[in-house]
DNA sequence: GCCCTATATGGTAGCGCTACCATTTGTCTG
DNA sequence: CAGACAAATGGTAGCGCTACCATATAGGGC
């Protein structure tokens, strides 16, 4: 009845191939290619031969329906452009390049609702693994991610709630260790600078805040901010529309390097001294800012590192050992340079 | 015999529910998800009513196994950093996030085994379509691609024989019209500086030396280049050497931006005047050249578009009307600033 | 009125793999 | 040396879906 090659296939191996090759069962093909060690030694020679003659490579999707299970990770980042998300990507598939698990990348465009949508989508494969970036999900993604079924990891930022494990460090600190250098090199009206404002921004401006009103030299005014996404040029706009609303501006933190750099030409442009006049601080410690003239200071994050260590951690709790300790902080560091010495 | 739900598959709803919530067979179900011209209006809508009520959403594994093809696009890049690279991955995610397709992207390092190993894991997969980075396969990855039985299209560069379909532009042609750019501005102990130098980056270094052949300006001494991958800091070095071996240099054409942005920075921390003493010619046009201090003139390329138009070649493709033009020249536009206009 | 065709729906049989249980063989106890 | 038990292997029955074919009904031409 039955035809001699599987008609829709198009004719490549599957595992009865190997199995009847190798003179035993599909069923010990298939544990000597997950669990070598249950297949004997002798087997597991034979069918690797098998393997290799007809060139088979298990078909994913018959496997993930059979187990219930796929081997994908699911990465949901905001942003495939903006250079820190990309570096966290990139740490994953690094960590992930000799696994047998293949990644699947959402972007959500740092909107809630279609990271609901992706969650939804994810969901239906039944991923081995879920990354997400940031710790500000809605309600219901926030549940979407609870009843997931496998280990989820947030990452970029830590917070005291975690759905199950989180790597990432305090953008809060970030933001006031930078600001509290500004304070301590003797800048005074030290003003935020900062686009898109997403969650983690946000954060990063509190932290501004508090380190300004510890020194009793918060003032609104000084905050310059903005939804739209951020970039070199509008870094220079913002600073320009700074500089209109409170000329005796002596320094800026700005939320991420982009603006910062924007903030650097502009200096230049309008021949404003870097740093006697205005001192600037950046975020994330992009290579361009130790090569920039004069170089920028800026807070050091471990974006590749947060992308391995959530890989570790997921691969760990899949494999049964849930690490002890759930939040992960990486940490940051101020790395002082020409912009800021004065 | 059967137990009353799956027993392994967690409890989700299946197209069986959903069948027998709407009083039709399953198959009834699975058409009117997918082709719903083919199924009358009123059970159209009893159907979707119980998808709704259950929260159905199709197993994307049973389904890619069932029809022996997944609704998967494969996309191969070179880098996942290279700012070149996620645009193009933006765009090609924007133009499938309406779509039932999901993306699987593959990074190959610039490794052209690496690139064979990755078409042998996404093959097993039977995807949509493959969309690939560069015209250089291996002889061995060329025939995977031939042979996927899957649109694919090549992108970042046209050249003389695609697999299938290619969307980019002529990379010769950029470095040429840089170069002569340069030229024409009256520069003439013009450098080029490169890093990575991948075959894209080759060609640029090619269309440079036409130009400069052409004008009976060549020496090959004013080429500086690494196989090391690209970054400002290298490029703020690269051109230290190539100052050092050619102390009369006047122009530089940067294999890219961030070259570019190194070369310009070490100007200014050199005190040399750009563009009066040395004019800078970059590579892609990213947003930060149009606000540095000089501006800087660069070639821009439209690797969005590259993306979305990978797509829309696939799409159409898949939908049976392959276009009628293979390749699609997207071409790119010399854009002249301050730091070559002396 | 008959046959032919088009449209709408359903049943059956897998897709390629693995979970579960059964069977076989060898080894160790007392 | 029987009984117990572990290790190695296999058979069967699906996983959730769709390709393929069959069936039913409605119209259209002569």
């Amino acid at each position: 009845m039955t035809k001699p090659r599987s008609r829709r296939g198009g004719g490549r191996p599957t595992i009865a191939d190997v199995a009847s090759k190798a003179g035993v069962g599909a069923i010990t093909v298939s544990r000597a290619l997950r669990e070598p060690g249950r297949v004997s030694e002798d087997l597991r020679r034979q069918i690797q031969a098998a393997v290799d003659e007809l060139g088979y490579v298990p078909d994913p999707n018959a496997r993930a329906l059979a187990s219930a299970r796929a081997e994908v990770f699911g990465v949901l980042v905001p942003s495939l452009t903006n250079n820190v998300f990309a570096e966290v990507v990139r740490g994953i598939y690094d960590s992930l390049s000799n696994s047998p698990f293949r990644i699947q990348i959402g972007n959500t465009h740092y909107s809630g609702l279609e990271e609901e949508r992706l969650l939804q989508v994810f969901g239906s494969q039944r991923p081995a693994a879920l990354i997400v970036a940031g710790i500000d999900q809605t309600p219901s993604a926030r549940r979407l991610l609870e009843n997931a079924g496998c280990p989820v990891v947030q990452v970029m930022e830590t917070g005291p709630d975690p759905v199950d494990m989180m790597v990432g460090f305090s953008h809060f600190d970030g933001g006031r260790t930078a600001t509290e250098h500004l304070l301590e090199a003797g800048y005074r009206k030290i003003g935020f600078i900062g686009a898109r404002m997403d969650p983690r921004s946000q954060r990063r401006l509190a932290g501004y805040r508090a380190a300004m009103e510890a020194a009793g030299l918060f003032d609104a005014r000084l905050i310059t901010t903005t939804p739209v996404p951020s970039s070199v040029t509008l870094g220079r706009e913002l600073f320009r529309d700074a500089l209109a609303k409170m000329p005796t501006l002596d320094g800026v933190f700005c939320n991420n390097d982009d603006i910062a750099l924007g903030v650097l030409f502009e200096c230049h442009r309008a021949s404003i001294d870097v740093p006697k006049q205005i001192g600037i601080v950046g975020f994330n410690d992009l290579d361009m800012m130790q090569v920039s003239f004069p170089s920028i200071t800026s807070v050091r994050t471990h974006r590749y590192e947060i992308g391995t260590r959530a890989v570790a951690l997921a691969l760990a709790a899949i494999a049964g050992n849930r690490p002890e300790q759930r939040i992960a902080d990486l940490g940051f560091e101020l790395v002082r340079r020409e912009s800021t010495a004065r």
